[in-house]
DNA sequence: TCCTTGCTTCCATCTAAGTCGAAATGACAG
DNA sequence: CTGTCATTTCGACTTAGATGGAAGCAAGGA
């Protein structure tokens, strides 16, 4: 992942309407859902939501396949996973820092309980 | 988390500038970095680079502490970790999707390798 | 007290993103 | 070939975010 990529998903995620229909998605899993189920569920005007879509699409954070008259969205797993990683690059500098995104800093954090 | 902090915090990432000072952070890990550290790493004006430090600390992306003349900033770990939970919550109406962030999709994905 | 350093706030300007009705496109049934 | 349904594209409008120089504020050294 490159600086300008993460940039684009961070922005289409950054947005009420986008970041409802990509964890509609990420709960809907592989089955996807249709551009109208979608729209439905949201109650968003069919012209946004398309706006909406075309942006995470365009920018891969969901994939979009024509099956009879409707459109199916999913989303992209792959390029979450991406995307999480980029930021967490090169966490504390390679310090142990043991959870597997998190690199929790193990001083500062104090813990009541 | 809900959803106006998530989409507060993607918006803080999705900008050039806050989102290279957040990696940097990450990096730096628990030591931190003072102001005008990252200014010159990263070639920003002051006032520019303030602007985006007062944003990323607003959302609680980064945290500042005092420290004789200089302001040092820290990434936030927790608050990443929340935000990716949030992003990825009920993923795939929680089916066996065994990883721990990915949930990746096993039949479509295809590994030419 | 006075000065220097480090960082932030203010201001005006510029550019980009979101919204939704109406019209166009693509796919299929009869 | 025509009608209908699902979805996208177009267009005009409205609002928010980024930028950087200059001035202000806080913390310490002399």
């Amino acid at each position: 992942m490159q600086a300008v990529a993460a940039i684009e998903a961070l922005s289409a995620l950054a947005q009420e309407h986008r970041l409802a229909v990509f964890r509609l998605l990420v709960q809907a899993g592989e089955q996807g859902m249709a551009a109208g189920a979608i729209a439905d569920a949201l109650g968003v005007p069919n012209s946004s939501l398309s706006f909406h879509l075309a942006q995470l699409n365009r920018v891969g954070l969901i994939s979009q396949e024509r099956r009879h008259r409707s459109l199916i969205y999913r989303a992209n797993y792959a390029e979450m996973n991406a995307l999480v990683g980029y930021l967490m690059e090169n966490c504390c500098a390679g310090a142990d820092c043991g959870n597997d995104v998190g690199c929790e800093a193990p001083t500062i954090e104090r813990k009541s309980a």
